[in-house]
DNA sequence: CTGTTAGCGCGTTCAA
DNA sequence: TTGAACGCGCTAACAG
């Protein structure tokens, strides 16, 4: 059994208040020398502070829960970099979860985890929470944020990229190359918002080019590797798409290794762009040329938001276009 | 504020045990209308279980958490899939702790969070902990167990795949492909047992086949991405050896992607045999060959060694040679 | 089957 | 500056 104050008092001859001021550091409520007294009976007895036992009476914890989309993209880690730094800079600590993969079972046992103890707040990375269990979270009183995720409800609360602007972008980035023919690709534009402004940015940028996107061009997916060879495999061998922006950085790959498979070299044959620019982009041959997201920034601000009190809109971080080595430019 | 069970009791008119037991469903110790009284006031109430107190009460716990080296490899994902699905088995959540990488301040906090509050055990992933720290979780009497790294001390429990066979085994392959001189690079053999006993069966298979290694063969470095570039930079432009056994997947790639600068081919001129198996081996081109370790069951079995009660000696996972596209064979 | 009592480990009154 | 008493939300033991 772990020591508890009580014996630590009953060790240096104090009471167990005594113990719980000069172990919360209560300055000037106590004499030097008791508090002489109980650190070395505290550490004589190995003490642990029940921090759960401490939170049950004050009320209120010290750490945020990250809940984590188990992902087929790899961006996850940058923003809990920056959920962990700005978590520390103001005392907090950081708990992640695995919510599987849009699996409404698994959304639920996460959050009931987390729900059910004393939590700061939450954040939900990428995380596309069932109607239900969305409901069951804003029961539960805990201030939350969505991460790299938006939604058409303006009111909740959600940090990500301006995701219009990363189809936008990385549609005009292509077309600047002189690509007219331009894919869509492994971008969820079906069921999901974040898919849905891609598309659309991805649509405006070549209508105001004067294209008219053919249907075939865009092959929606689900931003994983697989969805992007499949995409590549729906162009086919002859692609008549001259360049693709593909929805994650790992569903570039699967573009590129499916076009190699068609003896397609990149970027003479195909230009690739891709959505993300975590290091997978560098890790390939060629390098993937780029729509950056602020991932680290994403979690600094997640941590902000949830530790300011009042209800902030959606906010918006930068995104930029990075130029690598898988776009070319071609003759129009 | 949210509900508790008194207030539960007040509209249900019960007493708070009551309310407790048909909440924790304690079968057959009430009757049917008064469950339902108590679940219908639970739910317009909109009560959490506060599972904090719970614990506080039955002193135990039904969370396991999982201390992870943030890493510059990626196999830890692979690790906390068993460790989920097993821990998900036996009713247990998971929560994952980041602990930077060998910064023994974040480690401690890291531990700190995880100790002072109820939890079942401790599994900690490629985490090497410093002496002080290592002390620290011992005097904590919470049970844990380290994953995917080795020690001298055979009495500190630990799972990880049999290292020596690693080295062994990966330059095995490459020596029946008929190279002859072999590096091992950015394998951490001197300060970290697990890169010892690489080093070791590296060594040994190469003095079986009455090769003695140049120094010159062996750079050591941290498993990372930039290691395995370095490792090849040393080797340089017209490398002596002709196959390298690399210390991770990323490492591999480090390798793969340095001697594409130096504008030499993979595997034409030069052998690379990954150690890992990770997905990335896929990713990159051309896929790597690599020693594949079992990383999930490392997970499955961490977590079993948390859950029966006995000490149990450290445990070996399985590896193997998978053959991909990176080792070619040469007349010697 | 149900209510009353006690106490998990801690922080925080209120007196002294 | 210190101690006694109380309560956070919950479960367990014991009556009834």
């Amino acid at each position: 059994m772990a020591a508890t104050i009580k014996d630590i008092a009953k060790l240096a001859g104090v009471s167990p208040a005594t113990v719980s001021r000069v172990l919360a550091n209560k300055t000037a409520f106590f004499s030097a020398d008791t508090a002489a007294k109980v650190q070395a009976a505290a550490t004589t007895l190995g003490y642990q502070k029940n921090t759960a036992a401490a939170e049950l009476v004050t009320q209120q914890s010290h750490v945020i829960a990250a809940i984590v989309n188990s992902t087929k993209t790899n961006f996850a880690n940058h923003i809990i970099e920056g959920i962990q730094d700005a978590a520390y800079r103001q005392g907090l600590n950081v708990i992640i979860l695995y919510a599987g993969d849009a699996d409404p079972e698994q959304q639920r046992r996460a959050l009931t985890t987390v729900i059910e103890r004393p939590v700061r707040g939450i954040l939900l990375l990428s995380v596309d929470l069932s109607a239900e269990n969305l409901t069951y979270l804003q029961a539960a009183q805990i201030p939350y944020c969505f991460l790299s995720i938006s939604f058409e409800e303006d009111q909740l609360p959600f940090i990500t990229s301006d995701d219009w602007q990363v189809g936008y972008q990385g549609t005009q980035a292509l077309l600047a190359q002189g690509h007219r023919q331009v894919g869509l690709a492994a971008v969820d534009s079906v069921h999901a918002h974040t898919g849905k402004l891609r598309l659309a940015g991805y649509t405006q940028a070549l209508m105001e080019a004067g294209i008219t996107p053919d249907p075939a061009w865009i092959q929606p997916g689900d931003y994983s590797y697989v969805a992007g060879q499949a995409a590549m495999r729906a162009y086919g061998q002859a692609p008549q798409v001259t360049a693709v922006l593909a929805g994650s950085d790992m569903a570039a790959i699967g573009v590129l290794n499916q076009a190699r498979d068609f003896g397609l070299t990149v970027p003479q044959d195909l230009s690739i762009m891709a959505i993300d620019g975590t290091e997978l982009c560098e890790l390939v041959q060629p390098q993937l040329s780029s729509v950056s997201q602020s991932f680290y920034d994403m979690g600094v601000a997640g941590v902000e938001q949830l530790t300011t009190a009042q209800q902030q809109p959606p906010k918006i971080t930068p995104i930029t276009v990075v130029t690598r080595e898988s776009v070319r430019f071609i003759e129009s």
